[in-house]
DNA sequence: GCTTCACCTTGCCACGATGGGAAGGTCTAA
DNA sequence: TTAGACCTTCCCATCGTGGCAAGGTGAAGC
C-alpha cells in the first residue's frame, strides 16, 4: 500500500465497496483519483484514510451530505470543534426523531398483535385497525 | 362521494397523495381505477377505503410489498389471522432491528459529543473517532 | 359564447445509497 | 500464450415520494 493500490485493495482496506468509491468520486465527495497509465485508479494511504473516515461516518448514520461537511472540517486546520459538534448534535436529534417514530409504530403493532389470536380464524384486530376500526 | 369522486377528492379523503394513488395503480398494488368518459379516474367508497387502509399501513411502516400481502388477506374472507399476525411480527422484528441500530449510533455519538468541547478550538474527539483514533 | 381557474392526464427526472450486470480492457502467474 | 482476476464505463434497479411540463377537461362567472 505504500506504493499505492488499485480500487479493490482500497475497498478492502477501507470497508467501502469499489462501487461506492467510484460513486463518491463521481458525486464529488472525494477528489478524482490518480490513474495508472492504463487508466486504473490508484490510491495511497491518505486516500484510503479518507475512505475509512467516510466508512466510519456512514456507520454512524451520517448522510453523504453531512459527511461532505465533516470531511471539510476534518481537513480544515482552523475549524472550530463547535461546528463539528453542531453537526453531530443535529444528527443525534434526527436519529432520536426516527427512533421515536419507529417506537411508536412498534408499540402500536405490539398492542394489535397481542390482541390477535393468530390462529386459523379470520378475525383479526390488526386488519380491523388498518381498515379503520370504526367502519 | 356516494357518486364517486376524482383522484383529488380520493386523495384528500384517504390521506394518500394523488401522485401516489397513480403510482400504486401503476405497480399493481391497487386495481386500475374506473374512468370517466374524459379519462378521469373515478373512485367510490370501497376504493377510498382501500386507500385509507394503505395509508394506515404506511403510517405503521409496512412496506408496499407487505401492504400488498395485507390487502390480500384483508380481502380474503378465509384468511387465517395467524398469517396477518406473522406479517406484523416480522415487521415488529424489523423495526426493532432498526431501532437498535439507531440507538447504537446515537449512544456512540452522544458519548463523542460529550467529549467535544464545542468551542472555537479545532481539537475534536468526534473527528478523531471518525479518522480512527489510533492514527 | 368565452374566459378563467382548478383539476385532471401522461411522461420524465430527481432524491439517497447501494447493488447488479454487461461489454470490454489489463495484469499476472502458470 | 492463456486463464483468471481485476479494472474500466455505462445503464438499470431498488423504495417511496416529490416536482415539473405540456396538454386536456369541467364548472363557474361574465
Amino acid at each position: 500500500m505504500n506504493a499505492g493500490c488499485n480500487i479493490g485493495q482500497a475497498a478492502q482496506a477501507s470497508g467501502v465497496s469499489a462501487k461506492m468509491i467510484r460513486h463518491y468520486e463521481e458525486i464529488g465527495l472525494i477528489g478524482k483519483a490518480q490513474r495508472s497509465e492504463s487508466g486504473y485508479r490508484r490510491y495511497n494511504a491518505p486516500e484510503v484514510h479518507t475512505l475509512r473516515f467516510i466508512k466510519q461516518a456512514r456507520t454512524l448514520g451520517f448522510s453523504i451530505k453531512q459527511i461532505g461537511a465533516l470531511l471539510g472540517l476534518w481537513q480544515n486546520q482552523s475549524r472550530s470543534s463547535s461546528e463539528v459538534k453542531a453537526l453531530a448534535l443535529a444528527h443525534i436529534a434526527e436519529l432520536e426523531r426516527k427512533i421515536d417514530e419507529m417506537q411508536g409504530m412498534k408499540a402500536t403493532l405490539e398492542r394489535l398483535a397481542q390482541g390477535c389470536h393468530g390462529d386459523e380464524r379470520p378475525e383479526c384486530p390488526i386488519l380491523d385497525e388498518l381498515a379503520g376500526r370504526d367502519i
